[in-house]
DNA sequence: TGACTCCTAGAGTAATTACTCTAAAAATCA
DNA sequence: TGATTTTTAGAGTAATTACTCTAGGAGTCA
């Protein structure tokens, strides 16, 4: 027995990941939870303090994801950090999406989102110098920097292009997983100059892993990809 | 003596860019022009189509820049590609600021968007093959795809990243640009493993000449970057 | 039982905002 | 000049939406 509380959380959540901030009123929250506006707003006084109890979640979580590797890094520790990174950013979608309207509507949330990404890339920072350390790639100190901001770049990203080109995907959870999982694929692409030794020849097996189909494009703009479809 | 019709448009993209789209009115647009509301309705018979308008602009724009080399690709031409690219969609940065908005809104828009995303890619192809044709890069198959779609993220994502994380850039000149200029350094960090011969003789000319900073995350997170500034 | 606190309902409001409508000024043309 | 079309003004409207307010149910403890 879930509080009114989380459950309107919750469904918030859910409604903002599917239509956008912008699209879900606070009536509308209401009525997918079948409670009155009134019941809402006794548990939240406005909308902006469930985007930011949103937001405090997502930065709880993500922060925990990024926590120094206890272990020696090796490339399963690796993927495991890729892969349960992109999956919370994934889980709060709208958040990156509508983020410039987030931050522009709440001064307040625009400082903590600030001090977020300087907490993510320090974490991250750490990361990728036990990745260096662990001899799974290969960087100076320069190319390490680049590749940290471009990581984020594309992990903060990855679901509004997703968002923008394949509006369908809304609905069919397995196609839903394939994107998110091909985010994976695009950060492999970008670290695998990088990477050495043993990482090295588990490229293909990883990269075939998290790969979302044979034509990247297709997937991402949504063409046919098989004989079958183009034939159907 | 542009007429209102173009100033009108000229005038939203300013606004867009500064304030974000949701935040700017019909209203707004009229006043900062000097005109009624209803002068602004005679020319645009909604918001809509003022959008719609600059992404045609932006479109035509970025196809044009996007066109195959005339000439032989040597490492000058593709930094041309890179810096009037990038050039461009700064100009119209509040477009993909705003996309999942905008897409919701109008979802012809949104087809159009998807399939100027495919001609972009397509030429982005081109290019990328004209690169390795002209041995400037080496990449095979998987990795020049792999290699495209990261570079279009980050393009597209690059203003609104700047945008969340440095919201006072806007007014200061100057800065604005050093942040702009600095998307093609990352660009340039995302290529550089690949760069090959007398193009990879000129990287750190090139990373010296677009890098924002000595420490890129001070940069976009707007900490202090010098001694002085520190001190101060 | 009664008192007290937490939780809920739902009608209603104030403010915003995209957009309309009428009418008149300005430009164009015969 | 007069007729016609293009452009402009600006008051006004309808719809949306975040949010308020009052009143009452439901659980808890004396």
């Amino acid at each position: 027995m879930t509080s009114t509380k989380q459950k309107i959380l919750d469904t918030s959540l859910a409604l903002f990941n599917k239509q956008g901030e912008r699209n879900v009123t606070t009536n509308h929250i209401a009525e997918a939870l079948g409670i009155s506006p009134g019941n809402l707003y006794y548990h939240y006084r406005n909308k902006g303090v469930i985007v930011s109890a949103l937001f405090d979640r997502y930065q709880a979580q993500l922060l925990t994801a990024l926590e120094a590797p206890q272990e020696a890094m090796n490339w399963r520790v690796k993927v495991y950090y890729f892969e349960s990174l992109l999956a919370s950013m994934w889980q709060f979608r709208f958040f990156h999406r509508d983020l410039s309207h987030l931050l522009h509507a709440d001064p307040e949330l625009a400082r903590r989102y600030r001090a977020f990404v300087q907490a993510v890339t320090d974490r991250g920072a750490v990361i990728f110098g036990a990745l260096r350390d662990s001899g799974i790639i290969e960087v100076d100190d320069e190319q390490l920097q680049g590749l940290m901001v471009n990581t984020w770049i594309i992990m903060s990203s990855w679901a509004s292009l997703v968002h923008g080109l394949r509006p369908d995907a809304a609905g069919d959870e397995a196609l839903d997983e394939r994107l998110m999982r091909h985010g994976i694929y695009q950060m492999i692409c970008l670290e695998e100059p990088f990477l050495t030794g043993e990482a090295r020849e588990h490229l293909e097996e990883m990269r075939a892993r998290y790969r979302g189909a044979d034509v990247t494009t297709s997937l991402l703009l949504g063409l046919p990809e098989t004989a079958e479809e183009k034939a159907g």
